[in-house]
DNA sequence: AGGACATATGTTTTTCCAGTCATATGATTT
DNA sequence: AAATCATATGACTGGAAAAACATATGTCCT
């Protein structure tokens, strides 16, 4: 049976803002504030998906006086990145002028 | 860098319809009004979302006689099931009470 | 050719969600 | 405890996307 939280788990990742926060934050950790500001995003905006991606485990956030760091769950996101890869790989190679939001070259 | 297409790509995947067409299909092809009766859909709402489907390669069409069979690119759509099956398996356990949209069972 | 059936496609309507705005909560400092 | 900083959360709204509706295209049969 399909669970229902496929649906909101592929709805994350349809998603333009959230992916460009998943993106940013596989450089490594980053609080709120900074990722708005690197971004050019609302604060809530920032925080409203934030929430979404923790409420989905993409990533977690842990407190550090009043800021909170929000990292990248890799356990979640690495297959996530694969999946990507190998559809690319196999239908999109020429999409991949890759214009758009920056990414991670192959692994 | 992200390509534009992922955007699309996981949208199809987060869209009801299409997934129950994904799951349907995934028991064997199908021609449109089949498909249509079994899942309660209107003709042209399977249609529009066919050929979402087949634009990205999750389905493949050929015809015969005025009808059109369907079926899913196991090529595509295995992969995506198994990155299903790695989420759930780690995060959404008690989710799957699955009500909902039938599905297959584990690989 | 014309009619019937199957599907596709174009247009309008409706639904839903991301972003914004406003406000609340929580933590730190003085 | 009040002020300030950092973030979260609730309410509202405009825009986009999906469904419904209407029509066109294509195929088979007589």
């Amino acid at each position: 049976m399909i669970c229902q939280s496929y649906e909101p788990f592929f709805k994350t990742l349809a998603d333009p803002t959230k992916l460009e926060i998943i993106n940013l934050l596989s450089k490594g950790p980053l609080c709120v504030s900074i990722i708005a500001m690197k971004l050019g995003f609302e604060q809530s905006r920032v925080s409203h998906n934030l929430k979404a991606l923790a409420d989905l485990h993409f990533v977690t956030a842990l407190r550090k006086g009043k800021e909170r760091i929000y990292a990248l769950d890799e356990k979640v996101v690495m297959p996530i990145l694969k999946l990507i890869d190998q559809y690319v790989e196999r239908y999109d190679k020429h999409m991949c002028k890759c214009k758009g939001i920056p990414w991670r070259r192959r692994a």
